[in-house]
DNA sequence: GACTTTTGTAAAGTTTGTTTTACATTTGGT
DNA sequence: ACCAAATGTAAAACAAACTTTACAAAAGTC
């Protein structure tokens, strides 16, 4: 699965960190979902969506593979 | 975090082990997905929501404590 | 009311997500 | 070049997801 939240973040310029404020979790844990090192829960898909005001589906996509 | 894969499958009309097969999983977790007994990951979400042509906040709703 | 299908539940085990801490690397500003 | 902020990375520990097996309970069919 791949992720935009890169880009979401550049478009809204928030940190790794805040981002991680924003939804609490920690720093390490938006890191390692932007390098697709895990795929996070469902709860977090939500709530970062929401934080980009765009569905999850505009973020979270699958792959071959998924 | 609640989600509506029963009211899904009954419109649909497939049973818990025809949708685990659809998203390549066991029945059991299917099962204990529809009884909140565990948040799924996000690719879960996605194939879910892809199986019923819906959007995965369609399905998948942050309550209060998420 | 017996039979079949579907659903609920539970325990043990494996894998994966998340946190915490800590440090290295990169990037941006001056 | 220096400094600060942001990002990358890594290891250990813990929490949660997921599988497998198995059986009990419920619901639908005849």
């Amino acid at each position: 699965m791949k992720n935009t939240i890169r880009v979401e973040r550049a478009i809204k310029n928030i940190t790794q960190g805040e981002l991680a404020d924003l939804i609490g979790v920690s720093r390490q844990t938006i890191n390692t979902i932007e390098s697709n090192k895990y795929v996070p829960s469902t709860v977090l898909a939500l709530k970062i969506a929401r934080v980009f005001n765009k569905a999850v589906e505009q973020i979270f996509e699958l792959e071959e593979g998924d």
